[in-house]
DNA sequence: GCTAGGACATGACAATTGTCAAGTTTGAGT
DNA sequence: ACTCAAACTTGACAATTGTCATGTCCTAGC
């Protein structure tokens, strides 16, 4: 039972945004429309997927559990932004699981629908493509960072990405438990407070509850110099 | 100047093997096939994508160059495997560039030509998005893999992955310079080498000519084993 | 056959990160 | 207001990895 403002956040996603309305109004009419509590899993590992996922607000978690039990945070998700889109289509199994972390709203779009719309105009196959293409490159960012930067170089990108604001003093407010962000980083959490720590020096303050301002000139300049210049 | 040969291998690609031959003989005739010396490149990040690649023989590396210089390693690719379907498709610029890391036969669909057979038929859609999941599955995998794996446990798989057999004692050839490896595997050089060294108490001997046999039950259980009890 | 350069191995050392073990702070529940 | 558990910080220590330097092996080119 979506609300007015649920399914304009629904169109304004980049999946859907750049569709006709006319085959929007289809795909919101049929899809499930769901609440989670902080916590609760979306979906696992290996289920087999049958539906592409648009979250409406709230945050929610991608990650594996590999062999030896450790968890791996691939992404995190909030308003306007879907996943799942490759894997629905194809009827194979998550190579994930999902994870709602905070209170969220899921708009789940069934794959059969999704399929035979693209059967009748293969722009959906674009959209879906596009969205799934913004996975792969936040994927390949990633994988850079973990390569090529220090634990604190990568915090500092992380700051970054969360202003709006390119340059100058910004108010920064971190999203989501510093755990989830330590995992997100590719590190644990003791690590995380010393990589906040290191960011001090350089005019970082941020505090318990979350919240703080940083320089984007001058973090942007530590994310990208030389690790070995430190 | 196509072989029947290079023709059969493109056929039974990831990318055209299910898609009906009608269709794959339209793409192959109308495909660029060009060779590549070791080193050479294929094509620059930010460069706008006007085909997708799919290797006949030989290596190629995907990479980027970080801002501070370092290269990080995202895939390397070889015969039957394809790369730049979701960024052709939207004529957006890539986020890696590609290399020839031996000496190579590669096969490039001009985009154009992929985006009007997928306005007849919508199945074309669904072979890209099938190709793309790959893609997306094996970073997840990758990304698991530097966030939870040691070092020589990354190996361990990477061995693992290289072997046909899946049990007992096998036969090893590395495919490509340990320099490129230790790359792949977000490692220094130096840090692949006594990688390596760990594994020899476990029975892997591979000596200077990339050469050598290991145990897969032994690797696999190494690989999946606590980081901490060692 | 000789030579030069690159790939690779190894040792010594420094920097980074994980691990373990305290302590503090915070917030939800009583 | 009190309590408890979980999130977070910090310190000490160990393990891993990067860095630098050196030496060996292999190979392409002369």
């Amino acid at each position: 039972m979506p609300h007015e403002a649920q399914k304009a956040i629904a169109r304004q996603s980049l999946l859907l945004r750049s569709l006709p309305d006319q085959h929007v109004d289809t795909l919101l009419r049929q899809a499930i429309w769901r609440q989670y509590d902080r916590g609760e899993t979306i979906f696992l590992q290996e289920e087999e997927a049958k539906a592409v996922h648009v979250v409406l607000a709230g945050w929610v978690k991608l990650f594996r559990i590999s062999p030896t039990g450790a968890e791996a945070v691939v992404s995190v998700f909030t308003r306007g932004e879907s996943f799942g889109e490759a894997v629905a289509l194809r009827n194979v199994p998550y190579p994930v699981s999902a994870e709602a972390v905070s209170p969220c709203e899921v708009m789940h779009i069934p794959s059969p629908v999704l399929l035979s719309l693209m059967k009748e105009d293969p722009e959906i196959g674009v959209s879906i493509l596009a969205a799934t293409f913004t996975h792969l490159h936040s994927l390949v960012a990633q994988l850079e960072q973990l390569k090529a930067q220090t634990g604190a170089q990568r915090v500092a990108e992380f700051l970054l990405n969360l202003c709006d604001c390119d340059s100058g003093q910004c108010e920064v407010e971190l999203p989501y438990d510093k755990m989830l962000i330590a995992g997100r980083l590719g590190m644990k959490p003791e690590s995380l407070s010393r990589a906040f720590s290191r960011l001090k020096p350089i005019g970082v303050r941020i505090d318990r509850n979350h919240a703080g301002i940083a320089d984007m000139d001058v973090l942007r300049n530590y994310a990208e110099s030389d690790p070995s210049e430190k």
